[in-house]
DNA sequence: CTGAAAGCGCTAACAC
DNA sequence: GTGTTAGCGCTTTCAG
């Protein structure tokens, strides 16, 4: 975290503020306390709401009243300084920006830490390193409360050296270290959700058009597909498993060697090649979902509920991770495995639809 | 900010922890200033690197020594406190979720911060006005540097009244009150920008479908429209503008509406609606860029850059304008504007062709 | 029921 | 060159 600084320290030139009239420097709880006519302990007493401590309703009014006409806030700084640890969770990403599933974890992590007292604290490191330890640092010296290391997409990951040295938890992927906690999404039952929604719509030729990129998803997604055909007594059918790198192109260029094997129905490794399959089969004159029914994976919102017919896909829990996360963090629930295997709900659109000749 | 908590408190049980070897309390600067013989004093000096501090080179390799044997790690609470104010920038986002884009913004913002030293304390309110209240609160009791309000599509707002008594500035938003000051994007330049991509290459039939929903967007855009068309020679046709719901679904709605004008290239107000626009467009048999071009607007990744052809639109600034939010925040730039617009970049992809019969 | 006082870890005069 | 000391704003025994 490098240091230099030229700013002016200059507030806004907005219309008169209401609390602090003027005033330069921020109201202290001894100031309140010698309004008050009592003394700090007192106040303290009374900010925090203690329960144990009887204070005279009349005292306690007084004290409130200096409070209002003060303007007076507490200065949280001192209060972590007394305490030995920050009401902070510090959550290290390393891509906000590369994707709008980040948002998510952001957005769950903050509910829930907020929901406990805890502000978050966040660093995005883009998959630098150097930068990476750099925040971690940082988020020691404020005594985060813990922190939250997230990938952007699930993987494995190692542990840096400074992330040891407090509570921690990894979120959206995992470590090859035994007991290290993390939370992720499951995707094995995820791959055997989305089997199932064709399965259950009475197909029976399902293809599969997995990534060529190495993930746990990979590996996960694949597993349930074959899980669900299994359970539905479907034998496994090679040739039926095809991959193709996973993004728009990817699905487009597939189309023509799925078209090859008789599908009724395609379960596409996500939701980006799904939408690239939509134009491959369409320049084949195919319609969706009458001729063949699609679904994807990961529930990308912009995606997903917009393609002509809205996409039939599973949604990665992202809310969901940043909120098991802080959980975990805090130690909120029964102490289960040291990894948490996050549900991937199935979103039904109306991109499916019973085989033809069914 | 409630308060209510029954964490463990407990570390995960990682492998041992390569710094504090067992100590429960961290070490503290009085601590190593003993192990080094030397006074606090001196410790402070050598940790902070105080250029005009002279300590003798032996003393303070001593200092350093007993600093990394330790593992010392300073306090920034007790820092702050002394200091009256932290190395945090709140960021209060009405929805970090809700869009790919806000995640764009905190990358900014948390990038220049970092590159000056502060940390980003992030707040989600998801549109929640006590929430708001209340994460403002927590980052003035945290005595932020100042505050980055920020809303996740470009829109006038109020200023919160607790907003008042930070540092702040708008971010992707502005006020009526004069003097407040925000960073938002050249909507009217950015309509220009995609109106002129269409210009060069030879269109004069340009259509523009504009969004139903009142916005900065939708009045600059269309401006921004009238006036590359006027700086082209080329009167404006109120037939050429119609209007629709901005998502996927409003663009392939337009279609019909679009195709009676003999437009040879249409400019959509958004990717979104560029994407339907496809659809419909294709539906009639049309093919892009040859039958007709299309511009859209945000330049949304997921869609734009992978559509088929892949579009040409205009990028909303949402990096810079966190960045740029920082800057101003902290008086990095020379004092211009309480508002600064910033600069929206085209960015051509294949989605547009000389027309026909050109 | 309330006040006095001792720090939390660090910085910044000001001595020596 | 380096040590002493007085706080920063707050919490928390411990007296009374």
């Amino acid at each position: 975290m490098s240091s230099k600084e030229n700013g002016s320290g200059k507030r806004a030139p907005a219309a008169g503020s209401p609390r602090t009239p003027g005033r330069a420097h921020p109201v202290t709880l001894r100031e309140v306390a010698e309004a008050a006519g009592v003394s700090t302990a007192t106040v303290s007493l009374v900010v925090n709401k203690k329960k144990d401590a009887r204070i005279a309703e009349e005292t306690r009014q007084r004290v409130e009243d200096a409070i209002r006409t003060l303007g007076y806030r507490p200065n949280a700084m001192a209060k972590t300084l007394v305490s030995g640890t920050s009401r902070f969770i510090g959550l290290v990403a390393d891509g906000v920006a590369t994707t709008p599933f980040a948002g998510q974890i952001i957005h769950g992590a903050q509910d829930e830490a907020w929901k406990h007292g805890y502000a978050l604290l966040i660093a995005n490191t883009e998959g630098n390193g150097e930068l990476e330890q750099d925040a971690i640092q940082m988020m020691l010296e404020y005594k985060v409360r813990g922190i939250l290391y997230s990938t952007w997409f699930h993987r494995q990951t190692d542990i840096p050296a400074p992330l040891r040295e407090a509570d921690f938890v990894l979120v959206n992927c995992f470590s090859a270290e035994p007991g290290a906690r993390a939370v992720v999404p499951d995707e094995i039952q995820g791959g055997r959700s989305a089997t199932e929604i064709l399965l259950r719509h009475g197909h029976h030729r399902i293809a599969f058009i997995n990534a060529t990129i190495p993930a746990p998803a990979k590996d996960g997604r694949l597993l349930g597909y074959r899980e669900a055909l299994e359970e539905a007594g479907i034998p496994f059918d090679p040739e039926l498993v095809m991959e193709a790198y996973p993004d728009q192109e990817g699905g487009y260029r597939a189309t023509g060697e799925l078209l090859k094997h008789g599908a009724t129905a395609v379960y596409c490794y996500n939701d980006r090649m799904a939408m690239g399959l939509y134009d491959g089969l369409r320049e084949h004159g195919l319609s969706i979902p009458d001729d063949i029914a699609v679904v994807g994976f990961d529930n990308q919102e912009v995606i997903a509920a917009h393609l002509r017919p809205p996409l039939s896909t599973v949604a990665l829990p992202h809310y969901e991770l940043g909120v098991a996360g802080v959980r975990m963090l805090l130690g909120l629930d029964s102490p289960a495995e040291a990894v948490a295997k996050m549900h991937c709900p199935a979103v039904e659109r109306t991109s499916v639809r019973a085989p033809a000749h069914a």
